[in-house]
RNA sequence: UGCCCGAUAGUAUAAGGGUAGUACAACUGUUUUUGGUACAGUUUGUCUUGGUUCGAAUCCAGGUCGGGCAACCA
């Protein structure tokens, strides 16, 4: 019997929870901010919290936090939308925390009339000199002293926008030596005459991230709020808001974020990348955003999936990207159309084949029987891979090498006669004979041969453009690299080879979106693609053991 | 020299006082009209020192190492 699959820590707490009864059912939410694409490390979150949802019959909410009205837009919030869809998850509603800003500035009264709050005057400066270090404790200033009305109209004012950005704070009134730095008087609503993507012009205050996160959890019943690692020094200011506020007691629970090698997972890198032109967009195929991804050939299935082995814990990691690859594949081999491209062609003629031209038959898929068959012209003239000849080659070369036998996939097997050079020695065609009783689904011949090549008839060439790409950084832990990441950045992470041949089938399959180039690597149609001209992004390559082999000497 | 979080094969992640398991990677083979896929197998691990216990990856104490915390960012 398959055995169950453990749990991670998370999942635990609510079992737990569900069955003592704390709560009948669950509800997470996933919190992006709107100032950037989500990438690779989002989807764990997404994953996460939709898919434990998902899991004990819950619910998942959307919800955007806009507490910060000078770097949001609006792009933001559609891009985080689609690409959340495209993962596969809808969520229960779409929120935004600026839907509580009225509420958020009640909330924020109520502690001022508790005398846990005050205004105060002071410069940013100040204020952090005020806060001490961790290792000595701040002090308060004059304007804690404040009375709770003068506090409240001071408050009443800054929302009415009688003053600058700058000039006034309402902060929690908490402790100054406290430990925890984060509870030393935080500031919870500071004054911004900013133009908001949502409440445009209606306010000139906004609460800062802990005075707006724990109280939208709390509003929407939140069970379960889970962040990465960082909010853990948080949580103490999550729990006393709560507290002092006495509302609907949500709980942090937090996780490591993903870090994955031979790329970089924050919204600040990925900016710049993109604004410093290193790549063409935020949706660069090399990109570790969802939309770059996307845009490579990466499925959704084969995202999870990935989300899914990683698993969920709290120590910091490394994540090897060829799990990433290895799921992608994966998913491409039960689903992508094989078919045949030739990326660097050399001529082959076959000396004794009759000059007319047949169609040969070959699988769609060879894992899907469903799949069905496509016909590909064969003729006298073909174009094979030129590492797929070797006129001297090593032990163990299974392709062709004169006086060598090969089979050509779905076709038949060929023996090389003879070479042709050009003066420079260079290799221009190559000579075959073929073994006419050797044709695929009817070989008489009692032939075996070790190797098998893919080809594309000359005749019926189609030339597509192929982007190959590798990764966009050459070290492995880029997030901890001395120095400036961008001096890590692969100079060859994108080869584009412009005129492939590929075989004609490829034409009336442009609505399929998911190839698999037979011993090249797994394609996917880019948005780049005309009718003049099919542009294909290499999504990740096949296994290679002959490669390794090669590598070994 | 404060507080918080963490430490199990190369990388991740299980084992919740009782045989250290799984996946990826690596390496051997078998199959194969993709040097792909599939299948079989092999190698490699509990940070350290004490303690509790018949028995410790697990519980306790000290240490070491890694990460985080002093934005009017989230």
């Amino acid at each position: 019997m398959s055995e169950e699959k453990s749990l991670n820590f998370i999942e635990e707490i609510i079992e737990a929870d569900l069955q003592n009864g704390k709560y009948a059912s669950i509800i997470t939410r996933f919190p992006p901010e709107p100032n950037g694409y989500l990438h690779i490390g989002h989807a764990k979150s997404i994953c996460l919290n939709f898919g434990l949802a998902k899991k004990y019959g819950g619910k998942t909410n959307l919800r955007f936090d806009d507490t910060n009205p000078v770097t949001e837009d609006t792009e933001y919030v559609e891009s985080i939308k689609e690409d959340i869809r495209w993962l596969g998850f809808e969520w229960a509603n779409e929120l935004y925390a600026s839907n509580y800003f009225e509420q958020l500035y009640r909330f924020a009264v109520i502690l001022i009339e508790k005398g846990l709050a005050y205004v105060d005057d002071s410069t940013s400066d100040e204020i952090a000199i005020q806060k001490g270090t961790p290792t000595t404790p701040g002090s308060r200033n004059k304007y804690a002293d404040r009375t709770a009305d003068e506090n409240k109209r001071l408050f009443a004012e800054m929302r009415g926008s009688k003053y600058e950005d700058g000039s006034k704070v309402l902060r929690a009134k908490i402790d100054m030596a406290s430990s925890n730095m984060l509870l030393r008087d935080p500031i919870i609503y500071r004054i911004k005459h900013a133009h908001h993507h949502r409440t445009g012009d209606d306010w000139c205050i906004y609460p800062m991230y802990d005075f707006a996160h724990g109280q939208s959890d709390s509003i929407e019943h939140i069970t379960h709020s889970i962040c990465t690692m960082e909010f853990v020094p948080h949580r103490d200011l999550y729990d006393w808001c709560i507290e002092k506020l006495d509302i609907f007691p949500s709980r942090q629970y937090e996780f490591a974020r993903l870090n994955m090698t031979y790329t970089v997972m924050s919204k600040r890198k990925l900016l710049q990348l993109v604004n410093e032109g290193h790549v063409t967009g935020w949706d660069d195929p090399r990109m570790s955003t969802i939309s770059g991804m996307r845009r490579r050939g990466y499925t959704a299935e084969s995202i999870r999936e990935f989300c899914d082995r990683i698993g969920v814990a709290k120590r910091e990691n490394l994540i090897d990207v060829g799990l990433l690859e290895f799921c992608v594949r994966e998913h491409l081999n039960r689903v992508a159309l094989r078919r045949m491209v030739v990326f660097d062609p050399l001529k082959l003629v076959i000396t004794n084949y009759p000059v007319t031209e047949e169609l040969l038959s070959s699988e769609n898929n060879p894992e899907d029987s469903d799949s069905g068959h496509r016909s590909i012209p064969f003729s006298r003239e073909i174009y094979i891979e030129r590492d797929d000849f070797m006129e001297a080659p090593p032990k163990k070369y299974f392709r062709l090498a004169p006086g060598q036998m090969v089979r050509l996939k779905s076709a038949y097997i060929i023996r090389c006669e003879e070479l042709v050079k050009d003066a420079a020695g260079t290799i221009t065609e190559i000579h075959c004979t073929y073994l006419p009783e050797s044709k695929s689904g009817s070989d008489t011949s009692g032939i075996h041969v070790k190797g098998t090549l893919h080809w594309v008839s000359v005749l019926h060439a189609v030339p597509v453009e192929l982007r190959l790409y590798d990764r966009l950084f050459n070290i492995e832990d880029v997030g901890n690299a001395e120095g400036d990441f961008k001096e890590y950045i692969n100079k060859n992470s994108l080869q584009v080879i412009p005129n492939a041949f590929a075989e004609p089938a490829l034409l009336d399959d442009q609505a399929e979106d998911r190839y698999q180039f037979i011993r090249k690597g797994y394609f996917s149609l880019d948005k780049d693609s005309s009718s003049a001209k099919l542009v294909f992004n290499r999504t990740v390559t096949l296994k290679d053991a002959w490669a390794k082999e090669v590598k070994k000497g």
